[in-house]
RNA sequence: GCGGGUGUAGUUCAAUGGUAGAACGGUAGCUUCCCAAGCUACAUACGAGGGUUCGAUUCCCUUCACCCGCUCCA
């Protein structure tokens, strides 16, 4: 990332917390990591967002139908799935590479293990003692470096029963930046055959790692070992020992906390359809080709959860699983990358700032049979916000599997039944915000009342994301016929958008502020309106657009349809 | 998970081993005020827990959170 990126990220963050948008979690508390609260006008900005989604992948289709499953489930479904197998798996990693492997893959190793028990830096611990105790004769200088060797930490030299010594130690080593010793313990798998040098070169370097520059490995010994998986295989070096990396939380239903009643918040919300398919397909009557959609929430306890709200331990999907017959899913599998293309440019995310990558045979999971990832150029990278997966009839064949329940479709016209494929258009919502979010973010120069150009930050949303649409103002709030038509104009328009009515401050102000959560439109009742100057003017107000500052004058009569006609 | 960095008002930054200042922002008031105007008043902060000390926001340790680089991302 470069460093304006950066700056530019920061800048995001914190007009995401100064006007409300997200905030930490629990941040009176110190936080929780990995995890995010929407404030204010953030709730309402991806609430747009999952509405205009369901707007279009729901209301205006013919083909799909919508549900809301629950977020814990039998834990059936997750080992069907596959989930609970792939996600517990132990992990290990090299202590020299820091690569990291499946414990239950590495191959049983046999073979002799150097174990060291620390290194020393020989020539800055002869530096050290000439520039420490060079004044010291030969003899006592013997005894010295003795003494360091058996000190378990450069703290114990300043224990030591000669005070001159306690002295010199306490002030001189102090002034000693690199380490002279490491007494981490250390050991190397030898294949059969090798010399045991190679196995020291192996620790050498793991103690440079650690900031010897010179080491000498000491306190050697070996032990012959059979069928180990404690060592790398590439290189010999010893392993963490392993890690359970369950990226699914787990809990348990009801009030006893046994094996018979564990399950996991879902960490995903697509096996919930997959579960249902079935019913909903009864109830729709629905033929083939057609979708359920859902929109939810997913947990995974990631490891490493980063950039702001991009990858959270909670977060919230917009998912479509689209069943068709199987000759027909690679072609839908084009339509939908389209759709949801559409999707982004009708939200303000031109398809020029989206890249498609197609995601390589390798990197599929192995039941896809293509896999479309739409990716945007955040501040921090190029990272996913939408995959579109074709998964084949793996999911519904599982559940199959496993339920003992038919899941299959019986098609009138051919007379056959078969298990429909599936295509999924899967989108994060609060990746989507951020990159709303990011997307709109802006910073211009606008002239102040003295003409004077400053710099205005604005949010660009498109209208029909904009968490507020329309602003009212009056010109004065001690005129209280200003007051009282500004509080009409309201009335009128709240029935048909989120209005917001603000009196406080200047009216430069206040455009200003509404610039910068993305109102896309004010409205200023001044005394024009109130007919005082011009009659002609009279019920008129000042519509003012934020991108442009351009300001017209419209009928109150006229301002709902206005308004509505430019915000959907 | 590893390495590096940072934690002082809402934000951006000061200062200090003797209990914290500013600017902007916020709130209230005055003002026929259309692009962060002016004046007045007010409110708001040392991430948390230990330790050293007569006394710690300051020094030390731990922890938490955030940022950056790796790693990971079924």
């Amino acid at each position: 990332m470069s460093a304006t990126d950066s700056q530019r990220m920061e800048k995001i963050v914190s007009l995401c917390k100064r006007r409300g948008f997200i905030f930490q979690s629990s941040e009176i508390y110190g936080g929780l990591n990995g995890l995010w609260d929407y404030g204010p006008l953030g709730v309402e900005l991806k609430r747009n967002l999952k509405n205009y989604w369901w707007r279009v992948m729901v209301h205006e289709r013919d083909d799909v139908v919508g549900m809301d499953g629950s977020i814990l489930m039998n834990r059936a479904v997750w080992k069907a799935s596959g989930h609970e197998d792939t996600f517990s798996d132990p992990m290990v990693d090299c202590l020299l590479t820091q690569r990291r492997f499946r414990a239950d893959q590495i191959e049983p190793q046999s073979g002799t293990v150097l174990h060291f028990a620390g290194a020393v830096d020989e020539k800055l611990l002869r530096e050290t003692f000439d520039y420490t105790f060079g004044d010291i004769d030969e003899l006592k200088r013997r005894e010295l470096e003795e003494h360091y060797r058996q000190c378990k930490s450069l703290d114990d030299l300043t224990k030591h029963p000669n005070a001159d010594v306690r002295e010199f130690a306490k002030t001189r080593l102090g002034q000693i930046a690199r380490p002279i010793r490491l007494d981490e313990p250390f050991s190397v798998l030898l294949p059969k055959g090798k010399p045991p040098e190679s196995a020291r070169k192996i620790a050498i370097q793991y103690y440079q790692q650690r900031g010897l520059a010179n080491p000498t490995v000491s306190g050697e010994r070996t032990e012959k070992v059979e069928n180990t998986t404690r060592y790398n295989p590439e290189n010999g070096s010893l392993l963490t020992e392993p890690r359970s990396f369950n990226l699914m939380f787990k809990t348990y239903v009801g009030a006893t906390e046994d094996e018979s009643s564990v399950t996991y918040l879902r960490p995903e919300t697509a096996q919930a359809i997959f579960v249902q398919f079935k019913n909903v397909l009864d109830v729709s009557r629905k033929k083939l080709p057609f979708g359920i959609a859902q929109i939810g929430k997913a947990f995974r306890n990631e490891i490493n959860p980063r950039n702001f709200t991009f990858r959270s331990r909670e977060f919230e999907q917009m998912e479509l699983e689209y069943f068709c017959r199987p000759e027909e899913g690679m072609k839908l599998l084009e339509y939908w990358k389209e759709e949801r293309l559409r999707f982004y440019e009708n939200i303000g995310i031109p398809t020029n700032h989206l890249h498609v990558l197609t995601v390589p045979d390798e990197e599929r999971a192995f039941y896809s049979k293509g896999t479309y990832d739409i990716e945007y150029d955040f501040p921090f990278g190029r990272q996913e916000l939408e995959g579109v997966a074709y998964r084949t009839d793996y999911d519904l064949s599982q559940h199959q599997k496993a339920s003992g329940k038919s899941l299959e479709y019986f098609d009138e016209e051919t007379k056959q039944k078969f298990i429909p494929h599936v295509i999924e258009p899967s989108a994060g919502v609060d990746r989507t915000v951020l990159a709303l979010i990011c997307e709109a973010y802006s910073e211009d120069e606008a002239p102040d009342e003295k003409g004077k150009m400053e710099t205005r930050t604005v949010l660009r949303f498109h209208p029909r994301v904009a968490p507020v649409k329309c602003a009212v103002f009056p010109l004065l709030k001690n005129k209280e016929p200003l007051v009282a038509k500004a509080k009409e104009i309201v009335r009128l328009l709240r029935p048909h958008m989120f209005v917001f009515y603000d009196e406080s401050g200047a009216i430069g102000r206040r455009y200003r502020r509404q610039d910068e959560v993305g109102t896309p439109f004010g409205v200023t009742v001044d005394f024009e309106t109130l007919g005082e100057k011009d009659v002609a003017l009279k019920d008129t107000v000042t519509l003012r657009e934020r991108d442009s500052m351009k300001q017209e004058r419209v009928a109150i009569k006229d301002l709902a349809a206005i308004l509505v006609s430019r915000i959907s």
